[in-house]
DNA sequence: GGTTGTGAACATATTCACAGCA
DNA sequence: TGCTGTGAATATGTTCACAACC
């Protein structure tokens, strides 16, 4: 996900597991929440529920924060809403910006959560002549000429990308020559970006793909073991010398059987 | 990520691993734009900076699928594209339905992607009265009341939540008590839901936070490690019975010491 | 020669289970 | 007694490197 950063020694235990690192914000919610109703002191199970996570999880995580608990008590939660926040960058704030004004991008520009913890909107940039000037969310829409001015003038790092996919690429390219070096990015493309940025992707279709994956899993049950019964034993621990699942004779066969309901399936073969 | 689905014996080697399948809609995405260009074969390295992955990880995700490339030729990518349309069950299409069309479900429902991939909008859904019958991406907007109807008369399986936090888990509870088992949440909660039912959640301000958790640690460099100097050693590999990495004594002082540059860090220490 | 498919090595993440401390 | 913090065990994921094959 994250493009950049990769290939760092990783000896010397310096860091938190990225793992770790992607629950932070989830219990940091979770924490929120109880500190809102007052509530002192929180058990790792009672976290865990919160954040919807087990609770030896929980805890191995916190373990790399430091040492945060009171055995026998719990977690004091003001303290760990501010250990975590700070761990997370959040004691600061963060200028961002969002190029593609569209429906998405507007959605974007109101959501409360963006502007309350350690986020705030810095502009709003979209291509169209015809969006600037336009209010969104209480902001006016800049035009991407301003682009690298608002970058540099606000001292943004972080660039939120919703533009349609063609222009995502480009966008990116002035975003880091600019000066910004993490990009969340909508847009359904892969991003190239140099060492050193950091690109993660939001992608509503693939997300639905992964569901439907399980869909047909939780639907097929039944059959799915009895299609397995007709291709052999499917190799257990990969004892055989691993037969190709389904055999070349067989592959033809078994795509022409499956004729799909739409008419898009392509009827091509390998030659 | 995914609440059900958990504990499978897991033994049998029944299954393409959850890595796989994330990555299969990237392979994909990349396949249909080469059969665009009526490219007829690539190879895994070629498809695999497409996809922004590494070649070898490709072929291992591609060998659980099955033997679908030829040696010294690579994928034909038709057959693949089918191949992995079949797999992920985007032969069949599946009617979804959205709930809260604000400013994100207007731009879901906008959304090309959903439409064009095996998914199709069965139906836009609000809980305002003064939003029913509107139209938004060419549909009308339904009133809530109707959402059980709607879902049996389709045979709905996969919602998507884009309600307001509050809104989330009660809808949750409606969609799935009508026969949804498969939902993908933008709604920033922790959705509780049985056994058997699928959730996935998409969640800007966790991106963020994971990107400002990044951000600070490039802006830190050698601040940080001067930082761990006055803790001690970060204990190695773990040789020590691993103290505290910040003793109890030390621990207010670090956090005092770092008096945030927003009003709004709170100040409150543990008893 | 070129490229796949995959064991084996390595790395990361999760879970168990319990010692250690309040 | 109750709950944290963490080694050790397990599970999952990634990468290497090369035999098998076209």
């Amino acid at each position: 996900m994250a493009t950049g950063r990769t290939h760092r020694p990783a000896t010397r235990s310096r860091g938190i597991p990225e793992a770790t690192v992607a629950r932070l914000p989830l219990y940091l919610r979770a924490l929120t929440a109880l500190s809102e109703r007052s509530v002192p002191t929180v058990s790792s199970e009672e976290l865990a529920t919160a954040a919807g996570v087990n609770s030896a999880k929980l805890r191995k995580d916190f373990s790399y924060l430091g040492s945060y608990g009171t055995r026998g008590v719990g977690y004091d939660v003001e303290y760990l809403v501010y250990q975590i926040s700070r761990e997370l960058g959040l004691t600061q704030d963060w200028p961002v910006v969002i190029v593609g004004i569209g429906n998405l991008g507007a959605a974007l520009a109101n959501y409360g959560g963006f502007a309350s913890r350690g986020f705030r909107v810095a502009a709003l940039i979209d291509a169209d002549p015809a969006m600037a000037g336009k209010m969104v969310a209480g902001m006016p829409v800049r035009h991407t000429d301003e682009l690298e001015a608002i970058i540099e003038d606000n001292g943004v790092s972080i660039g939120v990308i919703a533009t349609p996919a063609g222009a995502a690429q480009q966008v990116s390219e002035r975003l880091i020559a600019a000066g910004v070096t993490s990009i969340l990015n909508f847009a359904p493309t892969v991003l190239s970006v140099p060492e050193g940025v950091d690109v993660r992707k939001v992608d509503l279709s693939i997300e639905l793909q992964i569901l439907a994956f399980h869909e047909q899993r939780k639907a097929g049950e039944g059959a799915a073991a009895a299609a397995e019964e007709l291709t052999g034993p499917a190799t257990g621990t990969g004892a055989a010398p691993a037969a190709a699942v389904v055999p070349p004779a067989g592959r033809a066969a078994a795509a022409a059987r499956k004729g799909g309901p739409e008419g898009d399936v392509p009827a091509v073969m390998p030659a």
